[in-house]
DNA sequence: TCTGGGGTCCTAGGACCC
DNA sequence: TCTGGGGTCCTAGGACCC
């Protein structure tokens, strides 16, 4: 058996973990820049917060609902997150983590007639011990493990865990399964299986393989495969060592005309992807970098567009990065159009064990420098705080209204965000 | 005024090879 | 008028996920 441990509304029961007055207020955690919903507690949903809503919108249309926003906070989230992983694996056989807030259980081993309970406890240990809900579902496949956390969830009945064992549970569960909610079925198969009338999970259970196969291709086959009852999905496969591609990107506040603001913000992607290949143990052999206009502005200009180049010796080091992402950058800029997202993409990676240096322009002392360099600034990063030294094509710069004086501003807007209670004491007020 | 970010895998089609 | 066949690799785009 399978078991998926799903934290109820994740984003916003972090925040309510230190704010136990926002038990039962409705609550939601906005994107970057504190554009869009993409977190709602239970209370949100019920009064109609579509997931995405930009946060304007919101403020519109419940102006008097008493929602609490608040701004990402991924370093709340990310420490939240390695304590639950650290009591599951404690508690289970075997863990895998699948996201942020989910892993699945390899459950193996476990006698069967005592799953539903160990499970209970299981969860209730998580909530006792990190105030976060979760639930849990177990069943012979990891997509029939989804949908019964999704019973485990909606129904308090269950005590946070719903276990699918016999074929008899799985036909029930998936008859009164939206089709548009399993794991793998997504927009367009939803679509085109609500066009031929099939609108629950058995329905789309009970096509013909081989028609599955054929329209909807091969991921979506092993998904019918799995809510057959047949385990495909590996959790071995899952386990993710090293990412084949990096990505740091943003939307700008506002728009962005000055080749030298985007350069900045371009440096900065670039640096975080070194930073987040080298936390890996890689190195990439590709950086691309692409620039977009407003595509929601119809009445301005629109661009996109994107440059890549490939590295004679595959690389990791802030400097590399960020001068080639700054020379792309230069190839692509266009000026007279109001740019609002930029980002930075690595690919090509490969161990940094293992770098295969080019044979003619290969200069080991050069080498051996940079990256000596990217580990100090690593080291001081860790030690005193995320950008404490950063290069100077990283320094953002907000002139005076005399124009004598130069600042620092903060790039991206998160009027919103709680303390980082778990990680950062100095940050917060006890009482 | 304000509209997120970061991944994976699959498939089709073109480039290229012998 | 005639102008092969079979294979691999790469890439862009689609679909999906959280």
């Amino acid at each position: 058996m399978v078991g998926l441990v799903d934290c109820d509304n994740f984003f916003c029961s972090c925040e309510r973990v230190f704010r136990p007055d926002l038990m039962n207020v409705p609550v939601v955690v906005l994107s970057n820049n504190d554009g869009c919903v993409v977190a709602r507690s239970r209370e949100a949903k019920q009064l109609g917060v579509r997931e995405g809503l930009p946060y304007y919108q919101l403020l519109e249309q419940f102006p008097s609902a008493g929602i609490v926003a608040f701004s990402s906070n991924y370093t709340l989230y990310g420490d939240i997150s390695g304590r639950i992983m650290q009591i599951l694996r404690q508690e289970a056989p075997d863990v895998t983590q699948y996201s942020i807030d989910e892993a699945f259980l390899h459950l193996d081993g476990m006698d069967p007639s005592k799953l539903k309970q160990w499970g209970e406890r299981l969860c209730a240990k998580v909530l006792r011990y990190t105030g976060m809900p979760v639930s849990l579902g177990i069943a012979p496949t990891k997509t029939l493990a989804k949908v019964a956390s999704k019973y485990a969830k909606k129904y308090p009945g269950y005590r946070k865990c719903c276990m699918i064992a016999d074929r008899q549970q799985r036909i029930r569960a998936l008859e009164l399964f939206p089709v548009d909610d399993v794991w793998g079925i997504g927009r367009r198969i939803s679509a085109s299986l609500q066009s031929r009338g099939i609108t629950n999970a058995l329905g789309f259970a009970g096509l013909p393989r081989e028609f599955v196969r054929a329209r909807y291709h091969l991921p979506a086959e092993q998904t019918w495969r799995e809510l057959n009852g047949e385990n495909v999905i590996q959790l071995e496969c899952m386990t993710v060592t090293h990412k084949k591609t990096i990505m740091t990107s943003r939307s700008f506040p506002g728009m962005i005309t000055d080749p030298a603001d985007l350069n900045t913000h371009v440096a900065n992607y670039a640096a975080r992807c070194a930073r987040k290949l080298r936390a890996q143990q890689s190195v990439c052999a590709m950086l691309t970098v692409f620039i977009q206009s407003n595509r929601f502005r119809e009445d301005l200009l629109q661009y996109d567009n994107s440059a890549s180049h490939t590295f004679a010796t595959s690389t990791a080091t802030t400097t590399e990065l960020v001068n080639a992402a700054g020379a792309l950058l230069r190839t692509i800029f266009r000026p007279g159009i109001y740019y609002k997202r930029a980002g930075v993409m690595v690919s090509g990676i490969s161990s940094a064990g293992a770098i295969q240096p080019d044979l003619f322009e290969f200069d080991p002392e050069a080498r051996a420098r940079q990256v000596s360099v990217s580990n100090a600034l690593d080291r001081i990063n860790d030690r005193m705080g995320a950008d404490t030294v950063v290069l100077g094509a990283q320094q953002y710069r907000q002139k005076s209204a005399d124009g004598k004086s130069v600042k620092f501003v903060n790039a991206i807007r998160r009027a919103l965000k709680s303390p980082d209670y778990t990680t950062r004491l100095g940050t917060f007020k006890v009482g």
